[in-house]
DNA sequence: AACCAGGACGTGA
DNA sequence: TCACGTCATGGT
C-alpha cells in the first residue's frame, strides 16, 4: 500500500537548501561516519516527538557542525540546547546528547551492543534498537507505541506485554534481513499515522479485513 | 483549546 | 516490579 519508504530520512542538500529527505531502496546508506551519527541523534530528539519538530533542531545542529561527531564534542551545552529547542524537552535531551557523545568516542568506530547502548543514560529499548537498526545496520526490530497501538487493535498482541516480549514475537517470525526490518518499522509508523491518529478510526484500519481479524478496544 | 507526537527516567508503593 | 509524574515544543 505505502511502498518503499526510505527509513532513516537524512539531512541533505538540495538546491542549496537543507532538507530531511529519505532514500527508498538505498539500503547502503549510511555510509558515512557523520550519517551514521546524524541517525543516532535524530533517534534521541524523536523521543515523544514528532518527527517534524525534529528536523529544525537537526538543521540547526548542522548549522554548528554539531552532526559530525568530532567537531560537535566540543560544543557548549547552552549552545546545544538552543539548537534543539524545536524538538522539545531540550534540557533533557542535551544531557543526552552528550552521554551519547560521550559513549560514540569511547566506542572509537565499533559497533556498540544493545546492552552497551542500554547503560548509556537517555538511551531506552526503542532509541538503542533504532540505533542499532538504522545507523548501523544490525537485525534488531523496534517496537514503538505504533506497533502496540496497531497490533493490539489487531487482536495479534496484548496490551500490556512489555517491550522485549513484543520484539521477540516480531524477531521469531521474521527472517533475519536488514531491508524487512528497516522497511516494516517504517511502514508502521507510516500505517499508524494513516489509521491510529485518533481512536475513532481504529475500527476501520483495513488491515483488519484484509488479514480477516476483528479489531480490539485499547 | 485540549490533545498528542517515531520515550526515558525518577520516585514511592 | 509497577504505576505515575515529569520533561517541552509545535501542529491539529
Amino acid at each position: 500500500m505505502y511502498g518503499p519508504q526510505g527509513w532513516w530520512p537524512l539531512i541533505t542538500k538540495k538546491n542549496s537548501v537543507l532538507q530531511c529527505l529519505y532514500h527508498p531502496k538505498s539500503f547502503e546508506i549510511p555510509n558515512t561516519q557523520p550519517q551514521q551519527y546524524e541517525i543516532c541523534i535524530g533517534a534521541i530528539l524523536t523521543q515523544n516527538t514528532a518527527w517534524r519538530n525534529v528536523i529544525q533542531a537537526l538543521i540547526n545542529l548542522n548549522q554548528i557542525n554539531a552532526l559530525n561527531h568530532k567537531t560537535a564534542q566540543k560544543i557548549q551545552i547552552e549552545m546545544l540546547k538552543e539548537a534543539i529547542r524545536p524538538a522539545g524537552y531540550f534540557n533533557q535531551k542535551a544531557k543526552k546528547i552528550q552521554a551519547f557523545n560521550d559513549f560514540y568516542s569511547q566506542m572509537d568506530n565499533r559497533i556498540p551492543s544493545r546492552d552497551q547502548l542500554l547503560s548509556v543514560w537517555g538511551i531506552g529499548p526503542e532509541t538503542a534498537d533504532s540505533i542499532l537498526l538504522y545507523a548501523y545496520k544490525q537485525v534488531s526490530f523496534v517496537v514503538d507505541t505504533y506497533t502496540r497501538r496497531i497490533f493490539t487493535n489487531l487482536g495479534l498482541i496484548h496490551e500490556k506485554m512489555k517491550y522485549d516480549e513484543i520484539k521477540q514475537i516480531f524477531e521469531k517470525n521474521l527472517n533475519a534481513d536488514i531491508e524487512i526490518y528497516q522497511e516494516y518499522h517504517a511502514l508502521i509508523v507510516q500505517h499508524a499515522k494513516q489509521y491510529y491518529q485518533k481512536k475513532d478510526t481504529y475500527a476501520s484500519d483495513p488491515l483488519i479485513e484484509r488479514l480477516n481479524l476483528r479489531h480490539h478496544r485499547v
